[in-house]
DNA sequence: GTGTACTGTGTAAGCGGTTACAAGGAAGGT
DNA sequence: ACCTTCCTTGTAACCGCTTACACAGTACAC
C-alpha cells in the first residue's frame, strides 16, 4: 500500500540482466547459467519480488484460476428465503472443488447466479478473461447459455440434466440411489405405499429423483400416488410447509415418504412427529445426501450417501484433464451413491457399532484402505 | 474455444474509430459524441465483444475481485478429519460475503489455507497482484504476517483475536453471548455448577469464548472446575470423544456443558443420551452459532444466534470501504449476538409458537422491518 | 586458426486494455 | 472574417510479464 510493489524491471536491474533472464530464470523453462540465475534469485530476494500473476495472465493466456458459478436463492423470493443459508450440500461440493483445485495449482474463483437477475450471463461471460475454465452447478444456465459459453471456454456441469451435448457433465448416480432406496423400502420393509418429497422443481437432481424413484417403485409394485408427491425447495421449512398441507389432506398417509435431500426429511419428520405421528413406527422417512448432521437425530437418518467433495473434486480434474489437452475425457461421468441404512426406515441394530462417531471412523478406514 | 474473441482493435476498426474512444465509449467517463456512441457500441455487439477483464485490471490497477482466505482442516490430521466438510459456520460465512460482495459487482477468489504446509503465505502473497483485498477468516495468519501483508494490501480479519494493529477486525461480541448465557443458566436455571467444551485450541473465537463464559460465570458465583472443561475441535465427533472421555472421569458431571458451536453441542448431547442421561432433566447443553438443524432437534438446542452471513458482508463492506479511501473505517466492528433459548436449556414453551417454521418466520418479519 | 554448433542473454513486440497529451473542428464572441 | 475556447477524437506510452528472434561468446572439430 506504500510504494508500487518491485517488478521484474527491478529486479533485473539490481541483477544486471535484462528482463527476459529475470524472467527465464522465473520460469526455469529455458537455460539460464547458474551463475546468473543465482544473481537473479538473490536479487528477487532482496527486493521480495512477488510475481504479478495478472500480468503474467494477461501475456501467457494462463491464470490459473477456476469460476465456480452456483445459484442463489432469491433473498426475497419467499418466506422461506432465510434458510437458503444452509444450502448445505452446495457448500460440501464448492469446498471439495476448492481442496482439488489448490492442489492442481489453481484457484477458485466464486460467482452466484442469481434467478431475479436474467442478466447473469453477462456477468458469467465477464468471467470468461479471468479464468481457465469454469464450473456450472445444478441449473445455473440454459442449454443455450452453456453451448454458446462453451464455445469461449472449457465447461464443466455439475448435476445437470446430464446430457448437455456441448460440456461435460458430472453427476451422482439418482437412478441407482433411487433403485436401491425403493428395494430397501418394499423388500425389507414391505412397503406398498409410499410418498415423495422433492427438491426445487426446476433442478436436475430434483426432477431424477423423484422420476427414478416413482419408476422404480412402479417396477416394484408398490404406488405413489399423486396426492403423496409433495413439492418442496431442498429446505427443512419446505419440507415442514409441504407436510403440514399434505396432513390437512383426507386422504390416508402411505407408509413412507423418501425426501429429496436430507433436510427436507428433518422438516419432514418435525412435522409429523408434532402430529403424534411416531417414526418409523407410523411412517418412514429417508432423505438423501447424508449430511452429517442428520446421524444424530433420533431416530438417525436412514438416507442415500453421496459425496459433494467428490463431486467437486472430479468437477476440478475434469476441467482440468480439459485445459491439459487430454483428449481422454469422458463426456459424463456418473459418480456412485451408496444406500445408508440406519433408524428412520425401521431398521434397528446395536447402538454402540452404529454410533455417528464408530460410523465416521469406519468410513474413513475404508477411504483410507481405497486410496491407498 | 476457436478463434481468440474480439478485443478492443477489432471494435474499433469495425466502427471506424480509435481504440481510445471504444475505451471511452466502454467507461462512459469521458465525453464521447452520441453519435459516435451508438456507433460504437453497434460494433461491440455485432462482435459480441466481452472485454477483458485481467487485462483491464493490469491497465487500471483494478481487478474487482476480493479474496478470502480460510482455514482447511488437514485432511490427514485426525481420526475426525473427513467430518471438516461440515465447517459449516465457515460456509455461511463465505456465503454471505459472496453476496455482498456480488452487490458490489466484486467476485470472490477463494483460498484455503492449510496448517500441514508452511508456505501458505507464500500463495497468499501471490494473491495480492490478482485481488484488490483480502478477507483472512479465523486463524490463518500469525500477527507478524497479517503485518507484513497489510502493508502491501487492504486487509479485513474476520473473527481474529480483534486486537491486530494491523487491519481491520471483524468478530462477533463473544463476551456479551457468553454473559448471557452464563446469567440465564445461573439466574433462570439456577445452575451452579457448570462445564464448557472448547472449539480448536488454537481458534481466536474457541478462547474468546471459554475465557468469557468462564469470567461471567465466576463473577455470577457459579464454578467451572477444570475437569470440566473439555478441548473439541468444533466438530460433533469432536464433542462426542471429549464427552466420552468425560464421562470415564469419576467426577459427577456438573449441571450443564456449555459448548462453543451447535455442532460440538450435538455429539455432546448424543453421548450424554448414550450415557442414558436426559437433556435437559439430567445435564443442561447449549451450542453456539444458531445453525438451521439444531431447531429440529428434540430437544431444540438453546444457542446463542450470530449471523455469520452478517460476518461475511461486514467483511466485504469494511473492505470496501478501505478501497474506496473512505476514512471512517472503524478498526475493529463488533458484531451483536443474540440469546435463544429453546429446549435443551430446560426452558419449555408452547410447541406450536416455537416450531423451526414459526421461528424462521418470525425472524424473517424482524429482519425484514430492520432493514425497512 | 577458421568454421560450425550451441548455449546464454538481450532486444523488442506483443497480451488488451487505460489514459495523458496533442490536435482537429465546431461554436461563440467581437 | 478571425481568434478563442471547448468538445471530441486520435496517438502513443504504459501496466508487468512472456517469448520469438537476433546476437554474442564459447567449445569443439578440422
Amino acid at each position: 500500500m506504500v510504494d508500487s510493489p518491485p517488478t521484474i524491471y527491478d529486479v533485473a536491474e539490481l541483477a544486471g540482466v535484462s528482463i527476459a533472464t529475470v524472467s527465464r530464470a522465473l520460469n526455469s523453462l529455458s537455460s539460464v547459467r547458474p551463475s546468473t540465475r543465482a544473481k537473479v534469485l538473490a536479487a528477487m530476494d532482496e527486493l521480495e519480488f512477488i510475481p504479478n500473476v495478472v500480468a503474467r495472465g494477461l501475456s501467457s493466456g494462463k491464470h490459473w484460476i477456476l469460476g465456480l458459478v452456483f445459484m442463489r436463492a432469491p433473498v426475497d423470493g419467499s418466506v422461506l428465503g432465510v434458510e437458503e443459508a444452509s444450502l448445505l450440500y452446495t457448500d460440501i461440493v464448492i469446498r471439495g472443488a476448492e481442496t482439488r483445485a489448490a492442489e492442481r495449482g489453481y484457484s477458485l474463483l466464486l460467482s452466484s447466479a442469481d434467478d431475479t437477475h436474467p442478466s447473469g450471463m453477462q456477468s458469467i461471460l465477464s468471467l470468461t478473461g479471468t479464468v481457465d475454465g469454469l464450473i456450472l452447478l445444478d441449473r445455473v444456465l440454459g442449454d443455450d447459455d452453456v453451448a454458446y459459453l462453451a464455445k469461449r471456454i472449457s465447461v464443466v456441469l455439475l448435476a445437470g440434466k446430464g446430457n448437455s451435448p456441448s460440456a461435460v457433465t458430472i453427476r451422482v448416480d439418482n437412478e441407482q440411489a433411487m433403485r436401491s432406496l425403493a428395494e430397501h423400502l418394499v423388500q425389507v420393509h414391505g412397503i406398498t405405499r409410499v410418498g415423495f418429497v422433492s427438491g426445487s422443481s426446476d433442478s436436475p437432481d430434483s426432477v431424477a429423483r423423484v422420476d427414478a424413484f416413482r419408476q422404480a417403485i412402479t417396477e416394484l409394485g408398490a404406488t405413489l400416488e399423486d396426492v403423496d408427491l409433495l413439492e418442496s425447495d431442498w429446505t427443512s421449512a419446505g419440507g415442514e410447509v409441504a407436510m403440514q398441507a399434505r396432513l390437512r389432506r383426507p386422504e390416508p398417509l402411505p407408509q413412507a415418504f423418501a425426501c429429496a435431500n436430507d433436510q427436507t426429511a428433518v422438516g419432514v419428520i418435525y412435522v409429523l412427529n408434532a402430529a403424534g405421528l411416531k417414526i418409523p413406527d407410523d411412517v418412514v422417512v429417508t432423505g438423501f445426501d447424508d449430511i452429517t448432521l442428520t446421524r444424530y437425530f433420533n431416530p438417525p437418518l436412514t438416507t442415500i450417501r453421496q459425496s459433494g467433495g467428490l463431486l467437486g473434486e472430479a468437477a476440478v480434474d475434469a476441467l482440468v484433464a480439459m485445459l491439459d489437452g487430454s483428449e481422454i475425457v469422458n463426456r459424463t461421468v456418473v459418480l456412485p451413491t451408496e444406500l445408508v441404512v440406519r433408524g428412520s426406515c425401521g431398521c434397528t441394530m446395536e447402538a454402540d457399532v452404529r454410533s455417528p462417531l464408530a460410523e465416521l471412523v469406519t468410513l474413513r478406514s475404508e477411504v483410507g484402505s481405497s486410496s491407498a
